[in-house]
RNA sequence: GGUGGCGUGGCCGAGAGGCGAGGCAACGGCCUGCAAAGCCGUCUACACGGGUUCAAAUCCCGUCGCCACCUCCA
């Protein structure tokens, strides 16, 4: 079994195998700080846990992930500043904001998350180099900053296979003390206005980081010269990883070996963003639609596939996630065993071969979950049968999808998704509540009193109970409003 | 101007020369007192025009439409 992997930088599905056996080293950007995280920056983190449980569960890797925050740069100190909020302030409470979001859609930590402003020696350690081997300059203007020289650089621009002569200058290029407008700044000089909180020390003079620099040094540090698989939207591509690269590898690094970028969340087909005003944050959906379900939706979609977010797109979610959860749950009635030793097994049990071999061709999600609601039918059919046989089936098939969501991190028995003690609580006491209704429900049918008993059924209906009649009694469950845009 | 992506059935969304992906919705059947859930079945699509081939949604050429990036966007 061999994971396939799509390399941006080669445009090509190349074979993964680690530098170093049994070890991943992957990096991931970029979580912003700038501002509270809607679903399309949340779209990355989502594709990326899927990746890293793939790689561990289907591949018995140890996984080094990290995930940085760019915790200063432009954005940060205007907004901050338009806020009249400290920087730092405004960073680390979006930080936060990011990160329970993340925590509420099941998206595993990071090993580590390092900030850009905690890594200051390691940038200057890598300006020194590049300017020692000719790659960068301080600004001829005194103004303090240091450049990258992508002139001297022959292999710039080989990430996104551009030629420097074809590229635009940027429109509010300010050409400054720049030998070529494409030079980009690896360290900007402190200018008038500018917080005294946010420049540092340096031998080049006092200033803050240049966009990039952080994540080249921030590697480095985490995960070696050269490491395994780069990480981030597609957006990311260029400027940001193309210099990234160049200013690594100009320094004699070997970096990274796999570049993946996922694709966008759109609305009416066009990039969600804050300047567009068409966001949807985590926090505002998840008031109207369960975490499961929409980590579900976020990762149902191919990594490398634009997602158009539409009206219906949660319902849908919601539909294929209570398929799943009902099979679960019918099968985990059948079988009556206690749900950690289940979760325990299946967290052992190989998966099935269609679902790895979807997942080891460039984490095919679509496919995986085609193979998933296979073994769902498979499961439900013998749910229907009395024998041996098939209780037997149910056993083994609900262990396969237990093992399958759990790789997608969408596993509904995985406690995560509960709610803590205080919800369980209350599902005790509405249990022992419509369980009383359910009983003068079942008394009026076994009189064949069915208007009684059909009255009953439209009451909890009506206060959102869904009732479903099985041969050994009624069960119920909520059922779930999404709520729509 | 350069670079990259996309256009698949009512909707979402895989696939990438032959072998009906899957989910949702709809319809028919089984089950049910009726439902719900589940199962079985039906709806057989690849923007357009050419070409290559025994065979094209898939390869090639062209056209149209949409999107993204081109130095501080996931």
């Amino acid at each position: 079994m061999s994971l396939r992997l799509y390399d941006t930088a080669t445009r090509a599905l190349r074979d993964f195998q680690p530098l170093e056996p049994g070890r991943v080293g992957i990096y991931i950007c970029g979580l912003t700080t700038q501002g509270a995280p809607h679903i399309g920056h949340i779209r990355f983190a989502v594709a990326f846990d899927i990746l890293r449980r793939w790689l561990v569960r289907g591949h018995g890797l140890e996984v080094t992930l990290v995930r940085n925050v760019t915790d200063i740069d432009d954005k940060i100190l205007t907004k901050s500043a338009e806020h009249d909020r400290p920087w730092w302030a405004w960073s680390y409470h979006h930080e936060r904001e990011t990160t329970r979001a993340l925590e509420t859609l099941g998206v595993l930590p990071p090993t580590y998350e390092p900030r850009a402003t905690g890594h200051i020696t390691e940038m200057v350690e890598l300006i020194d180099a590049l300017i020692e081997r000719g790659h960068a300059y301080p600004a001829e203007d005194g103004s303090g900053d240091v450049y990258f020289d992508v002139r001297s650089w022959a292999d710039y621009g080989e990430l996104t296979h551009q030629r420097i002569e074809d590229m635009e200058p940027a429109a509010d290029a300010d050409p400054r003390g720049k030998r070529d407008p494409r030079d980009f700044a690896l360290w900007k000089g402190v200018k008038p206005g500018e917080p005294p909180t946010a420049s540092w020390p340096t031998p080049y003079g006092r200033g803050r980081p240049g966009w990039h620099l952080e994540c080249s040094a921030m590697a480095r540090k985490y995960l070696g010269d050269a490491f395994d698989i780069h990480g981030g939207g597609v957006d990311l591509r260029f400027p940001h990883h193309e210099n990234e690269q160049a200013q690594s590898r100009a320094a004699g690094l070997g970096f990274a070996r796999f570049w993946l970028h996922n694709a966008w969340v759109t609305l009416s087909g066009e990039k969600m963003s804050k300047s567009l005003g068409n966001t949807l944050t985590v926090a505002e959906l998840t008031r109207h639609v369960r975490p499961l379900v929409l980590r579900y939706y976020l990762g149902a979609a191919h990594y490398r596939s634009t997602i158009e977010y539409g009206d219906h797109s949660l319902d849908e979610a919601r539909a294929a996630v209570e398929r799943i959860e009902g099979y679960v749950q019918r099968a985990l009635e059948v079988v009556g065993e206690p749900v950690e030793a289940l979760l325990a097994e299946a967290g052992r049990v190989d998966v099935p071969s269609g679902f790895a071999a979807a997942l080891d061709d460039d984490v095919n999600v679509p496919e995986a979950l085609a193979a998933l609601f296979g073994t769902v039918r498979e499961g439900n059919r013998a749910l229907e049968q009395p024998g041996a046989a098939d209780r037997a089936t149910v056993r083994h098939t609900l262990l396969e999808v237990v093992s399958m969501t759990d790789v997608l991190g969408i596993n509904p028995l995985d406690p995560g998704w509960g709610g803590g003690d205080e919800a369980g609580a209350a599902e005790t006491v509405l249990d022992a509540l419509v369980q009383e209704r359910l009983a003068a429900r079942a008394a009026a049918r076994a009189e064949r009193d069915f208007a009684t008993a059909d009255a009953i059924r439209d009451q909890l209906t009506a206060a959102g109970v869904a009732i479903e009649d099985t041969p050994g009694g009624a069960r119920w469950s909520l059922s779930r409003p999404t709520g729509s845009r």
